[in-house]
DNA sequence: GTCTATATTTGGATAGAC
DNA sequence: GTCTATCCAAATATAGAC
């Protein structure tokens, strides 16, 4: 996983702030490891900081407590959603558009499961993003709006059922065959159903 | 919630071991106020002994761990499930049916939003249900399955996708908005899509 | 910026008397 | 069956020197 994002980084940076956001990359980068490894409740900040070469305290210079560094994360993970889905050559019919984002969409919580977690579920015992983070967070569900719109379904309803039915494929193969394509090979199907039902189903 | 299905109840109980059910039943019902309040991986036996009246060691006497508290939840999660299942009372018709078995289903995981985070989400860390646990989940799915079938939709692929959409519609009701409908009002048309949709989307 | 040392809390689990 | 007493491990966080 790409250590971007780390801090927000706009505008220049004297030589000391960029040490040091060079630093908290490098945690959250050992912090991604250990999640992956003993999933995102169990990080230590004890081994948390071997991993960085640090005694445990240290950590505080850069993140004042625990739940900063979850959130560092949280953010750090629809950053790189945000980044990806900006980098993606889309093609120009709107619906085949809509399919290309949805199905990179259900490739991105696969690729990453323990980010998936972090992101689009209550996994962290306490942990409540920030408001700055949720702004990123809204950020990333724009896109799926847009590319829905532009598809034809602009409205609530859609992005709802868009949403949940994409969390719930992501979901179960993550849970049950992580790898695999058992439930993401669904995609365009779905994608089909939030963009033609409507006229059906006049709920 | 009725704490039934404490344990397997089958056949005749001595008055030693009915007393002891009753008692594990109770310490159960404490165990889901506790997870309501403060999370299913916050639940502390200190707290969960002063609720039922005893002193934390002697919850032990009862379960031998605090992974068999879980495992005991989890089994008695589903077996609720399946209990309901076999009360209720479905239209004749298979497609009606499915879709009122859907309906349910989807009440009953909004129902106690913790219950479904046990059930269907990896919620606590290290928790895995037991073999005789995962049993009990298996018969409740075996419902799902049935009603498919009658309406046509026998397969594999159904199954899973059906499975996926609700708990997706689910999950995003409980994170967003508990208690409403913005989500649990798709069920019907996620329902006409897993058995409407197999023909045109020969995949 | 990083360290040592430590405060403080809390947790699950065990031993053994009664 | 339930208790008292205790163990042991682990965690986050702070104080203050350098």
């Amino acid at each position: 996983m790409p250590s971007q994002a780390a801090t927000p980084n706009t505008g220049e940076q004297q030589p000391a702030a960029r040490r040091r956001n060079a630093r908290r990359a490098q945690i959250l980068d050992a912090a991604w490891e250990l999640a992956r490894r003993d999933g995102l409740a169990a990080i230590s900040l004890r081994e948390l900081a071997d991993r960085v070469d640090m005694r445990q305290p240290s950590l505080y210079w850069y993140f004042p407590s625990k739940a900063a560094l979850y959130d560092a994360m949280f953010a750090q993970g629809f950053a790189q959603l945000v980044d990806e889905r900006e980098r993606l050559r889309l093609p120009r019919d709107p619906i085949a558009a809509l399919r290309a984002g949805c199905r990179h969409f259900l490739e991105f919580c696969v690729r990453e499961p323990v980010r998936y977690q972090l992101l689009f579920q209550p996994s962290v015992p306490g942990f409540e993003p920030s408001a700055e983070s949720m702004r990123v967070a809204e950020v990333a569900l724009g896109y799926l709006a847009r590319w829905l719109a532009a598809a034809g379904a602009p409205d609530r309803d859609a992005l709802d059922l868009m949403r949940a039915l994409l969390l719930g494929l992501a979901g179960e193969q993550i849970a049950n065959e992580p790898g695999g394509k058992r439930w993401i090979k669904f995609a365009d199907r779905i994608v089909d159903v939030v963009i033609e039902t409507p006229r059906r189903h006049r709920a």
